[in-house]
DNA sequence: GACCTGACGCCCC
DNA sequence: AGGGGCGCCAGGT
């Protein structure tokens, strides 16, 4: 994990890139959140940007990736326009449990779950 | 090939 | 304490 990756191919890489963040993105607990930050800061590449734009392409991967999971650091949807519905990243998280009020989440320090926390129990 | 933009976030004022 | 600037890396124009 802490390898890096030698650069064989550079469509290789970015595929690989893509699966690391959609399987780190599969690892947040139902009923949880995270963010582009921690995430990007877990697989020590790219930047919260790339995630952003990893899950961008989520569309690709066959196995369903819950990327309303994933929200900026204040806890705004910022994604939210990106999915099918305007409105279907709030219904997901509501319907998990998590409390979204303006486009936000409500007491996002409650629902934070870093992908570091896996290796601390 | 330069320039802008983005599902971001830190630093500075 | 809120707002703006800039770095980040890849794609689109």
């Amino acid at each position: 994990m802490a390898n890096r990756k030698p650069e064989k191919s550079k469509d290789q890489s970015r595929d690989h890139y893509f699966y690391r963040v959609y399987d780190v993105t599969c690892l947040i607990p139902k009923g949880r959140v995270s963010t582009y930050g921690a995430i990007a800061d877990f697989l020590a590449l790219g930047s919260a940007r790339m995630v952003g734009w990893a899950l961008n392409h989520c569309h690709s991967a066959e196995e369903h990736v819950p990327a309303h999971r994933v929200v900026n650091r204040l806890g705004e949807l910022s994604g939210r326009l990106h999915f099918a519905t305007p409105t279907l990243m709030e219904e997901r998280l509501e319907s998990e449990g998590v409390k979204v009020k303006d486009h936000k989440i409500v007491n996002m320090d409650d629902y934070f779950w870093h992908p570091r926390q896996l290796e601390e129990y």
